[in-house]
DNA sequence: GCATGTTGATTACATCTGTAATAGTATGTG
DNA sequence: CACATACTATTACAGATGTAATCAACATGC
């Protein structure tokens, strides 16, 4: 499993929305939210790079970077063991804590209706 | 904001769980799950004070440890960084990611049914 | 062709983490 | 009282992380 830090999560998000892309796009991509030195995210796509969560082809002599796993995968991984260590895997209480705080909205909570029908349906039909 | 790292986690939870207790109760507490070395569990109690998570109060030789933060408080802070930070704030993709993995078991799915009939039922009479 | 700048590679360094071992201190036992 | 015990406090040490600076290689403008 690979391990992703803070920081290079960051980075791979840029990855993620717009692919191949080389340094100078991830510096550029990261724009305000992050004001790292280039040698910082130099460093962090060199961690990733050897993580094996990005590769890259050679354009000269810069580097296009891709990503080697999947956002959809990354986000999968990470919920599960989110949830598994501070809910006992129950993704429940999770969303309860958002309503208690009053982080849900409108959209959310038609999303969530969606997903509980979906799943209602699927439980039928097999 | 108090950063607890995973191993501290699981004491923590123990602590939680029954308190005040001593570090031979959170020794004992922690039982298959980790088979940490005593002295392994006793720098992560100290660590947990330092940061302020635990505070203590001497039983003679010993310490009963008890928290400083809820673990309500924790799940919550904790759950919207990681939603923050994974899913752009909101939780309903999250849960999508449970449901596409046949990670929705019937009572996880009741209680999502029962929070959003709560938030509704919010929603109208304000 | 040589100085320069650009790009990746290597090295740096403090802090945090996981995982203990050792030191210091108080306490109970004979 | 002296010693073994039982706790906590201090120290250790390697790997991960945040955050860069320096090095090396190569292309480019004079």
């Amino acid at each position: 499993m690979i391990e992703i830090s803070n920081a290079e999560l960051s980075v791979m998000q840029v990855v993620w929305q717009r692919q191949p892309l080389s340094a100078n796009d991830v510096i550029a991509g990261l724009g305000d939210d992050n004001d790292w030195h280039e040698k910082t995210v130099k460093t962090l796509l060199n961690r990733l790079v050897s993580k094996g969560a990005l590769g890259f082809n050679k354009d000269g002599r810069a580097y296009l970077y891709y990503p080697l796993i999947t956002e959809q995968d990354y986000q999968l991984q990470q919920s599960r063991s989110f949830v598994d260590r501070l809910f006992a895997g129950k993704v429940a209480p999770l969303v309860a804590g958002f309503a208690s705080q009053n982080k849900l909205k409108p959209d959310d909570v038609q999303q969530l209706k969606q997903l509980i029908a979906d799943w209602e349906q699927e439980q039928n039909h097999d």
